[in-house]
DNA sequence: GCCGTTTTCGGCCCGACTGTTTTCAGTCG
C-alpha cells in the first residue's frame, strides 16, 4: 500500500462523509491529514513498521492514525465500509463534476437513484434532473457541460503545455483597456508540475466590465463560462479553464496572495490572523472591529492594515514574504513566522548542465552546437551524456563509439575554450543492476550518469535492489530521473525512494532532478527529503536539442518547491568545485 | 477530528457567484 492509496481512501471517506452531512470540521480534518500524507517522502508503511508515532505529523491524530493502520493491514477502513453501505462509493465521482457538490450528489442519489456519472447522464437525458428541488434548467445544462468536459479531459495540464496554451491570451490581455498590470496567480505561479486551471489578475480602478468583456472576446476561447464586472471565466479549445479577476490597486497584493493559494496555505495564514484579531480576505488585512452581537461585518470594514502589496500582507501578520513555490502548508507558515525560510536556489545560481544528448545518440544538435549554446547560457561546464548501447533504437554508444566521441569532444574543447566539456555517458542500469559499459570506459569518464530505461515493471524489491547495486559501482556519480515517471503518461516505477536516498548519502552519489517538464523527476517531495539527508541534487535538462537546454528553469522551479537552496544543488558549484566533487573518491 | 502565545474545551478562513430563490443554499477557489 502506497501513501497515494492511503490518501485516496481517506479522501473518499471525507467525500462520503460530506455527502452524508457530517461535521464540516471533521471532514476538513481528514483533508488536512491527506495534505500531510501527500507531502511525506517516506512510505507510511515503513514509518509504522519502524514504530514511529504518526500523531506527530501535523493534522494526524489518534483517529486518522487508527484508520491508516487499519488500511495498511487490511486494505480497507471499517468506517468507510459503514458509510458506503448508506451512500455508494461511486457517488464521489459525481462531486468531481463542476457544479455538483455533496448536497446535489446526495439529492440525485436519494431522489433518482443516481450512483454513477453514466446514471446522471441518463437522468439528464430523460429531463428528470431539472425537476428536482434546487435544480433547474440552467443547472442541468451546466452539469451536461461538466460531463462533456469530464469525458474529454480528466487530468491536469503539464506546466509547459499550460504556458504555451495561455501565451496568446496573455498577449491579448496586454491591450485590455485601462489595465495597469497583469499577473499570474494560482498553481501556475506556485510552479506546480501540473495545472488545473489558470488564474489571471488585472489591476484596474473602477468598473471592470470592459476588461472582462475584452478577456472573454479572446479568439481562442471555446466558450464563456461567466462574465461580470469583476470576474470572467473562459474555457480554451484545449479544455483549459482560465479565470480573470479585476482588482483595484489598494487590494492588489491581498488578491495576489489570496488567488495564488494554495488553499491550505491560505487557511493556515488566515487562522493565524484570526488569533491576532485580524481578518484577511482578498481585499486586504483588517483589524476586526468591535460590533454588537451578530451585526454582520462588511468585507472592507475595520482598520485597513495592508493590501496593496503581498509583502505588506505577510509583514502585518508578522511573517516573512513567502515565495509562491513554498505555499503548500508544508511548514512554510511556521518558518515565515520565525524568519527561517530558506534562501531558495534561482536560475542565476546554475553554473552547468550535467545531462544532455547530441547527434551521437538521439539528440538533434552536434557537440559543438551544444557547447556554444551552453556557453551562451553563461555556464562554466556541461556534460555530454549520450545513451549507452542498450538503447539500441537511439544508437546508444558502444565503447568504441564512446572513444570516438571523446576525440570529437577534445576538438570542440579547442574550438570553444570558454566552457569545460565533461566526458560522460548516460549508462543504462541493466535488468540485474549491472552497468551497460565496461569498467575501463567508465573509469575514464569525467562524470558517470546512470539511469533505468528498461524493465520498468519490476516489483519494488527487484527494482530497488537493481538501482542500489548500480549506485554501488565505484564510478557512479549521478542517478538520473530516479523514478522514471512521465507526467500524465507513465506512473513512476516501483522504487523504495527512502532506501535509495539513504544509499546515496552513504555512497556519495548525487540524485538528479530532471528538469524536463514531462518528467520533473525527482519530485518536489523527494528532493526535499534528499536535502534532509544531505544528498546532493543535480538539476539537469536532459536536453535532446538546443531548445531543450532552456528547460532548466522548470527544474529550478521544482527544486524551489522542494525547499532547495543553492548549496543543496551540486551544479551551482564553480567548475573547480565541481571537478573537486567529481574527484571525491580519489585518495 | 485536530489542536494549543485563548492549551484538554471550544473553536475551526472567507468572500463571490450562480441559480433558484422571495431571503438563501450550494458550490467554488
Amino acid at each position: 500500500m502506497e501513501n497515494l492509496d492511503v490518501a485516496r481512501t481517506l479522501t473518499e471517506l471525507a467525500d462520503l462523509l460530506e455527502i452524508q452531512g457530517a461535521s464540516p470540521f471533521r471532514i476538513r480534518a481528514y483533508r488536512n491529514a491527506v495534505n500531510t500524507i501527500n507531502s511525506l517522502s517516506r512510505p507510511l508503511k515503513d514509518m509504522v513498521a519502524a514504530g514511529e508515532d504518526l500523531t506527530e505529523l501535523p493534522g494526524v491524530g489518534k483517529s486518522v492514525t487508527k484508520y491508516i493502520g487499519e488500511f495498511l493491514t487490511s486494505g480497507s477502513i471499517s468506517r468507510l465500509e459503514e458509510v458506503s453501505a448508506e451512500f455508494p462509493r461511486s457517488l464521489v465521482q459525481l462531486m468531481r463534476l463542476d457544479g455538483v457538490g455533496p448536497k446535489k450528489a446526495r439529492k440525485l442519489f436519494e431522489e433518482l437513484d443516481v450512483r454513477t456519472v453514466d446514471d446522471l447522464a441518463a437522468e439528464l437525458e430523460a429531463g428528470r434532473v431539472q425537476t428536482l428541488d434546487g435544480f433547474g434548467v440552467k443547472s442541468a445544462a451546466k452539469i451536461i457541460d461538466a460531463i462533456e468536459d469530464h469525458k474529454k479531459h480528466t487530468g491536469r495540464f503539464q506546466i509547459r503545455e499550460t504556458e504555451r496554451l495561455i501565451a496568446g491570451l496573455l498577449e491579448h490581455m496586454q491591450s485590455a483597456p485601462g489595465v495597469a498590470r497583469i499577473e499570474l496567480a494560482g498553481s501556475l505561479r506556485r510552479r506546480k508540475e501540473t495545472i488545473g486551471d489558470v488564474d489571471i489578475l488585472a489591476e484596474l480602478e473602477g468598473d471592470g466590465t470592459p476588461v472582462v468583456d475584452h478577456f472573454v472576446s479572446f479568439s481562442g476561447a471555446q466558450r464563456v463560462v461567466g462574465a461580470g464586472s469583476t470576474k470572467g471565466s473562459i474555457v480554451l479549445h484545449s479544455g483549459l479553464q482560465v479565470d480573470l479577476r479585476v482588482i483595484p490597486s489598494r487590494s492588489f497584493g491581498a488578491a495576489l496572495q489570496y488567488f495564488s493559494g494554495s488553499k491550505e496555505h491560505n487557511v493556515a495564514v488566515r487562522s493565524r490572523a484570526v488569533r491576532q484579531g485580524l481578518r484577511v480576505n482578498e481585499w486586504g488585512v483588517f483589524r476586526v472591529p468591535e460590533t454588537e452581537d451578530d451585526e454582520p461585518i462588511g468585507k472592507e470594514d475595520g482598520e485597513r492594515l495592508a493590501g496593496d502589496t503581498e509583502q505588506s500582507v505577510y509583514e502585518v501578520l508578522g511573517m516573512s514574504w513567502v515565495p509562491p513555490e513554498l505555499r503548500e502548508n508544508r511548514g512554510e507558515v511556521e518558518a515565515a513566522c520565525e524568519d527561517e525560510l530558506p534562501e531558495l536556489v534561482s536560475l542565476e545560481d546554475i553554473r552547468g548542465d550535467l545531462q544532455m544528448h547530441s547527434t551521437w545518440s538521439d539528440g538533434k544538435a552536434s557537440v559543438e552546437e551544444m557547447a556554444r549554446s551552453c556557453l551562451e547560457r553563461g555556464y562554466e561546464y556541461f556534460a555530454l551524456t549520450d545513451h549507452s548501447q542498450a538503447m539500441a533504437m537511439v544508437q546508444g554508444l558502444t565503447p568504441e563509439r564512446a572513444r570516438e566521441q571523446w576525440a570529437e569532444i577534445e576538438q570542440v574543447q579547442e574550438l570553444v575554450p570558454g566552457i569545460r566539456i565533461l566526458k560522460s555517458v548516460e549508462v543504462d542500469i541493466l535488468k540485474d543492476g549491472s552497468l551497460d559499459m565496461p569498467d575501463d570506459v567508465l573509469e575514464q569518464l569525467d562524470v558517470l550518469v546512470i539511469s533505468v530505461h528498461s524493465f520498468m515493471d519490476q516489483n519494488k524489491k527487484t527494482m530497488t535492489d537493481r538501482v542500489l547495486r548500480a549506485m554501488q559501482h565505484p564510478s557512479a556519480d549521478i542517478l538520473a530521473h530516479p523514478t522514471g515517471r512521465r507526467i500524465n503518461r507513465r506512473e513512476p516505477f516501483e522504487l523504495d525512494v527512502e532506501a535509495v536516498l539513504e544509499a546515496a548519502a552513504d555512497l556519495s552519489v548525487a540524485v538528479e532532478l530532471n528538469a524536463n517538464p514531462n518528467r520533473l523527476d525527482f519530485s518536489d517531495v523527494h528532493v526535499h527529503r534528499a536535502k534532509e539527508l544531505a544528498v546532493p541534487v543535480v538539476i539537469s535538462t536532459d536536453a535532446h536539442s538546443l531548445r531543450g537546454l532552456a528547460d532548466m528553469r522548470f527544474g529550478v522551479d521544482q527544486a524551489r518547491r522542494g525547499w532547495l537552496e543553492a548549496s543543496d544543488v551540486l551544479n551551482t558549484r564553480s567548475v573547480e568545485e565541481m571537478m573537486g566533487w567529481l574527484g571525491r573518491r580519489e585518495t
